[in-house]
DNA sequence: GTGTGTCATGTAATCGGTTACACGGTTTTT
DNA sequence: AAAAACCGTGTAACCGATTACATGACACAC
């Protein structure tokens, strides 16, 4: 009664004009319900050894694959999260992005990003679209707007906004921008210098902004003038910025720079000028992305762990999916504080810059500097 | 008849406990039929204009976002393509992934990226995984065996092999490594370098085996003996063989670096050791990430337009997938030829190299300088 | 008035899985 | 020996869309 052999080859022969197999096929090949085929691929419920083997060897002669698609419907459950990102440019959402990867992959999920969404209206047109893909959304948006736009949309999906405003009863994780640039400005202060400049981001991008309150708080406190060149968080705009600051007039004698991106532009374009560093000028960047240690100068910056991050934010949104209908929500903001990492970039220097050991002496002793900064 | 009213401020209550909307739930309140909301809101057949605003009305209230797993099923279309990746770290596969990601927007797909499959075995699972998640698959793999189990694999699902050996009558796109590697060495051969060190890929990794070719037949070619030191592929490994060169008594004057990742590293250890680059010892990398050129000095290397050939190879895929079923199946094998690009860690020395002339010519539009540097 | 064509609409099958429930056959309990 | 519990298996109803086909309304021609 079974004619199915005589249908064998046409299905053997890959890549021919055949369907894949379906579980239908197996269940009919192996001789049994495809109740009992998914019960065994699945590994879920009761089956005898029997019907098992013959279930295996009918996939196997198959190669059956089981369709997420179909699975995702049923059970809906997609085993993917879905990143928005303004952009995909840059080491810093790369770094993200990889340490996303990692733990998606030690979770038994998948990554589907989708990038370049620099207004709301994108934003949201990306969101709708990967309803019914995924079972979570990390949302990266710098802008307040779109953020809470994103919550809105996401309904029951479970959401984790990052970069932007954060708190507003949303599970959030952000960046103590304000409490990172006010380290760095301080740290710049404390070795001495003085005309200290800053290369913001784009207005309009929450992260820029709270950098920017930060370092004029900080320069306020410390009854110093400020002056500030806006950047767009590129290496090209912190090259543009840095040539501006280099024919200023009153040359600045430190330059803390929105994020390592426009650091690094900011220090070839001073370096192009002809100046110094740090002995001319200091700088000091933000993110501390895999680059900033590997100029020359390296980069002194605010470490924020990407990958970590990355990896904590992923784990943190799975706990959410696997959680959803607890009693709890999770609506927490979990904040970043990042860490200043000192590098030769602002490294202090001694009146005479240009005797060797008079440098080294002051990285050693920067203490010392402290007293005069008081 | 209709109760529906009775039932609004439930559904509209978002993050509620309810289930989002269905086509069913918008039929049923537009008062016409699930056919007709479909046809609406995918833009397909014909529906009166009283039918469509009922349609439209009733989806905003509901909120109602089409289910896109529910559709893919149906149509067997995902508009998703899958990226299977051996790793995520360092600046290639970024780029490369924001080269897909560009195109894929632009043509209305999703990206779903998979990452660190350094065996065949976890490659072969990614792909698996994938199957009823995407409609294409790029695969990059550096191992020969793991590129054709993925072919096999896949079925019928389109795939485009990536950095593989290519050929084999496959879909792909592999880049021109030998030719790339002689290019290098000949580059360095005619500034007058002969002790030619080449710092190597990890054995096993096919692109990193045709560069060594390249390198060694390009030596033979010109008589001259060679120097191989393994790395990974990595900034750290760049760095310590540049280590153990910088140590070596026959200590090289010209480093080529299976990619610049490898080259950046070497080049902090060839003058963390003291020696001056392109003085001492010129380096040249392979790759041009962006990174390349913010090093200093900037670094000579192969360039392949990496974000490009990410974009022209998604293009690629989506046109195969397209014309699944015609008449010819895409089995080409496109070649990149990297473009050699000369910068200062290259550039040839006069014999008398602590003469400042042949350095400053090079840096020929910053005059200003040429009193201060020398 | 009947026939034919057009066209908007509805019904129901389908995509490929999962799973609640029913069923029949053992084994265990009383 | 009858009742209860258990267990593997199959049937069929889902999940949420698309779409082939049937239907019925209407216009127009004869």
């Amino acid at each position: 009664m079974d004619f199915g052999a005589y249908g064998e080859p046409a299905n053997l022969r890959e890549g021919g004009g055949v369907k894949a197999a379906t579980i239908r096929d197996v269940a009919e090949r192996a001789d049994v319900s495809v109740a009992s085929v998914s019960r065994v691929l699945s590994g879920a419920g009761p089956v005898t050894e029997a019907t098992r083997n013959k279930v295996l060897k009918a996939a196997a002669a198959l190669q059956y694959v089981p369709h997420s698609g179909a699975r995702s419907l049923s059970t809906s459950k997609t085993q993917t999260i879905g990143v928005i990102l303004p952009d995909l440019y840059g080491e810093f959402f790369s770094e993200l992005i990889r340490g996303m990867d990692v733990a998606a992959r030690s979770l038994g999920y998948h990554l589907i990003v989708s990038s370049s969404h620099d207004d709301a209206e994108e934003a949201s047109a990306a969101i709708r679209s990967m309803r019914g893909r995924v079972d979570g959304l990390i949302v990266l948006s710098p802008h307040l707007d779109a953020a809470n736009l994103a919550a809105g949309l996401a309904g029951r999906t479970p959401i984790l906004l990052m970069n932007g405003a954060g708190g507003e009863n949303r599970a959030s994780i952000v960046v103590d921008n304000h409490g990172g640039a006010v380290q760095a400005v301080e740290h710049l202060i404390a070795t001495g210098r003085r005309r200290i400049a800053h290369i913001s981001g784009p207005t309009g991008n929450l992260e820029a902004e709270t950098r920017l309150a930060g370092y004029m708080q900080a320069m306020a406190r410390a009854g110093l003038p400020t002056t500030v060149v806006e950047g767009a968080f590129t290496q090209a705009s912190g090259q543009a910025a840095g040539a501006a600051l280099a024919a200023d007039d009153t040359r600045p004698d430190a330059v803390f720079a929105g994020n390592d991106n426009m650091a690094v532009g900011a220090m070839l374009a001073l370096q192009d000028a002809g100046l110094r560093v740090p002995e001319d000028v200091a700088i000091v960047g933000f993110d501390d992305v895999p680059l900033a240690s590997l100029v020359r100068p390296a980069l002194t910056t605010l470490r924020i762990n990407i990958a970590e991050t990355g990896r904590s934010a992923l784990e943190r949104l799975v706990r959410m999916i696997t959680a959803a209908g607890e009693a709890v929500a999770d609506t927490a903001c979990e904040v970043v504080r990042p860490e200043l990492v000192v590098r030769p970039s602002s490294h202090p220097v001694t009146p005479d810059h240009s005797s060797p050991g008079g440098r080294l002496r002051a990285i050693a002793d920067t203490p010392s500097l402290k007293g005069e900064t008081i």
